[in-house]
DNA sequence: ACCGTATTCAGCGCG
DNA sequence: TGAATACGGT
């Protein structure tokens, strides 16, 4: 039964067998951190203990996805799915869906994304006079995101003198009072947003000593990922609901903590051995992923950070290469010079591009890099970016979901009330707006009784108004008898939305269109994945069918639309650092290393702010697991000028003994006349700008990544061809004309007619 | 109401 | 450089 422990070595073996009493485990890079974790869950079932008194949170849906299918492959399904496993978010928000009632919340409240919460900021700042430049809407969503996740409400915000004082030296005096319009106005819409969903639970276990007993009684074991990047609202809750039991388990390693930027703390995991005297601490140390070389030279660099715990992370792989350090003349150079780096690794040993990573600081760097990738046809893709629910086309089909479950929902009303147009205009959602605030109620209310408030539209306006608001009516009506899929459908087509993308032809609304398509068939998989495992086991509640709100519950938190790649395509991988975190690859390159951009140069100012860019720094070299190549330019290229840069000063701190200088090679001389200072501006003509554009959007579909080898094959398409679109089927080729990226087809489709397709868009494939 | 042009502003980003 | 937004004309 217990047999799986012999997988581990003698420390993880400990840490999972300790099951009783605080405990911290230091997992330093690569030494099986998740290993243990998903096998101290396996472990404690396996001892007998009930799996709804588990309470396992992670900070993203894939890590707590991939510890469930761990724990599913060691122990099977069965009692596992009962764990609560999940993201501090998505715990608390069910939570919240069951008890916000105290808090004066209804169980459907919605979730306001950061766009959102943007959106409403900046409103606020107009309503208020105030300049949206000493008010940027993105300073001050950071600052009231600040203030919640240390747990300051608004009124205390407004109350506490040491801030008032800040924001006034500051020029910025009315910080607070927008912070607490922002919180009305929220609590008009039934809404939360993201720090809400942690500052509401803990103000709900700290008020009410009852809810507070029961989810202690509940969470007899807690399970903390990631813990070095905790902030105060998530330390304060953890530390509420373990407070009774102390069986809490705190897995993560200091080294790593990369998000001080957004409020993680990273004393919470340097002091948990005093929150808990009684605290045992486990370090795992040996690195199973890198060789001697890497670990070594990791090591070395994160030596010169002051604050941190002691360990000393080894390993008992091979040295392997020593670690390359490249200068570049240019940035174009330096892409150059990783793409000719990785074509001659993947030749010489015959590699997969999978096998290859370039992490970078900033997003702005993956251009050179993507171009050089793009000249020796290699395939890559870029993360980051937008992900599929933050598309618009998206978000404005859950935007009528959200408003047919909250009426009350603002932004969701404000998103679709003119879209697809039906003539209720900018002047119109004004009066609305300021009939709303006078009546100190919400905007749908208005419109609801757009009679009684009477905020002066003219009678067609009115009429229009009523029809769109009886129309959502109608779709709540249903929410409960139709299952999600169908009501979605229906939603989407009588809007007019779906018609809206239809009839647009242009690539970009193809595009949205198929979005759509997609987001309706996950829509679809919900509703037939959750009967099916109704059918199969005891589940909460009983409804027979799963309906929209559900969905949308499920849908609000996920943000990584790469819902694992199915086609399991092969691509270079090109990433920040920060989204390289807990990955890892057996050829890693760090690009731009240099002074003022790594470390940035908002961060030499503060030593904790350099110790993170180090931290930052040991997190991706120790992504790579064989070889390891660090590249810097002389001259890049910044918001449109070229800079002259130093190397950074990381680069000294590794040990020369990991290090080789490889022979200044003559293509450096020539690269810098030829290959970038007079080829770059040119290479970014129309066309190869709007080639990466569409790369870029394929690139986060995740069911079609990036791959440049495919656009090759329209080339082929001549007159007269059979081919097979996505959309429209199978049908004939009747006419080609343009050339090169604008090569456009005319295309008979059977049942459908014709169409005219622009090739590097479509995805045709040849028939006959 | 909507579209094309001008202007502005760049940090990493979980949920 | 380029993306996101503001503005002014139709």
């Amino acid at each position: 039964m217990i047999n799986f422990l012999k997988h581990l070595n003698k420390e993880q073996r400990k840490a999972v067998e300790h099951t009783e009493g605080p405990t911290m485990v230091i997992a330093g890079a690569g030494s099986g951190k998740t290993r243990v974790l998903t096998y101290r869950v396996a472990y404690l079932l396996s001892q007998g203990v009930d799996p709804f008194n588990i309470l396992a949170l992670t900070f993203t849906n894939k890590a707590a996805r991939e510890m469930k299918e761990r724990i599913f492959n060691l122990i099977g399904s069965g009692e596992a799915r009962n764990v609560w496993m999940g993201t501090f978010h998505s715990i608390f928000a069910r939570i919240l869906r069951t008890e916000g009632h105290l808090l004066a919340y209804p169980s459907h409240f919605s979730i306001y994304d950061a766009d959102d919460s943007k959106r409403l900021i900046k409103s606020i700042i107009k309503e208020q006079n105030l300049d949206d430049k000493t008010y940027a809407p993105n300073y001050v969503a950071g600052r009231i995101s600040a203030a919640k996740s240390r747990l300051i409400s608004a009124e205390e915000y407004n109350k506490n003198i040491e801030i008032q004082g800040t924001d006034e030296s500051a020029g910025k005096p009315k910080l607070g009072s927008v912070y607490t319009i922002y919180q009305n106005r929220l609590r008009k819409a039934s809404a939360m947003d993201f720090d809400d969903l942690l500052f509401n639970t803990y103000v709900l276990l700290r008020d009410f000593p009852e809810i507070l007993l029961k989810y202690q009684k509940k969470f007899k074991y807690i399970l903390v990922d990631e813990y070095q990047d905790t902030n105060h609202a998530q330390y304060m809750i953890v530390k509420k609901l373990a407070a009774d039991n102390e069986n809490i388990c705190i897995v993560g390693d200091d080294a790593q903590s990369i998000y001080g930027f957004r409020g993680a703390n990273i004393q919470n995991i340097l002091n948990f051995q005093k929150d808990y005297p009684d605290a045992v601490t486990y370090k795992l140390e040996q690195n199973y992923r890198s060789t001697k070389t890497i670990v070594g030279a990791a090591n070395k660099v994160i030596y010169n950070n002051r604050e941190q715990i002691y360990k000393e992370v080894w390993t008992n792989n091979d040295d392997g290469n020593k670690i390359v350090i490249q200068k570049a003349a240019t940035d174009g150079e330096e892409g150059s010079i990783v793409a000719n780096s990785i074509f001659e690794n993947k030749m010489n040993q015959q590699l997969k591009n999978s096998e290859f990573a370039v992490l970078y600081r900033t997003n702005a760097q993956s251009r050179s890099i993507e171009e050089a990738l793009r000249r020796l046809n290699i395939p890559y893709r870029i993360f980051g970016g937008l992900s599929f629910y933050n598309r618009k086309e998206v978000k404005d089909l859950l935007a009528y979901f959200r408003i047919t479950v909250n009426h009350k929902d603002e932004e969701a009303l404000l998103r679709v009330i003119n879209y697809p147009a039906r003539g209720i205009g900018k002047t119109t959602i004004d009066k609305l707006h300021i009939a709303a605030e006078k009546m100190d109620t919400s905007v749908w209310e208005v419109c609801e009784k757009i009679k009684e408030y009477n905020p002066g539209v003219k009678a067609g306006t009115r009429s229009k108004i009523s029809s769109f608001v009886t129309m959502i009516k109608s779709f709540s009506a249903q929410m409960k008898k139709r299952n999600a899929f169908d009501l979605a459908k229906h939603i989407a087509s009588s809007t007019g939305l779906l018609k809206e993308l239809y009839d647009d032809k242009s690539p970009e609304g193809l595009n949205r269109y198929e979005n759509i398509e997609e987001l309706l068939n996950a829509i679809k998989e919900f509703t037939e994945k959750e009967n099916t495992l109704l059918e199969s086991g005891p589940t909460e509640e009983s409804p027979s069918v799963r309906t929209l709100d559900e969905f949308l519950q499920e849908v609000a938190l996920i943000t990584d639309a790469d819902q694992e790649d199915k086609e399991q395509t092969d691509y270079v991988s090109l990433m920040t650092i920060h989204q390289a975190k807990g990955l890892e690859f057996s050829y890693v390159y760090i690009a731009g290393l240099e002074e003022n951009l790594f470390p940035s140069i908002q961060s030499l100012s503060s030593r904790p702010d350099l110790e993170e860019e180090r931290r930052l720094f040991y997190v991706a070299m120790t992504r790579a697991m064989k070889k390891l190549m660090l590249t810097y330019a002389e001259n890049r290229y910044k918001w449109g000028n070229l800079t002259i840069c130093e190397p950074s000063r990381f680069l000294d701190e590794i040990d020369e003994k990991f290090i080789d200088y490889p022979k200044k090679a003559s293509m450096q001389q020539s690269g810098l006349s030829f290959d970038d200072l007079t080829a770059k501006p040119k290479s970014s003509a129309p066309l190869s700008g709007l080639k990466r554009k569409n790369l870029k959007r394929l690139s986060n579909v995740g069911k079609s990544p990036a791959r440049h080898s495919q656009e090759s094959n329209f080339e082929d398409i001549q007159t007269g061809m059979e081919v097979e679109h996505s959309r429209f089927g199978k049908g004939k080729v009747v006419n080609i004309d343009g050339s090169g990226a604008n090569k456009k087809a005319t295309v008979y489709f059977n049942g459908i007619g014709q169409k005219q397709l622009l090739l590097k868009f479509a995805k045709l494939r040849i028939l006959k």
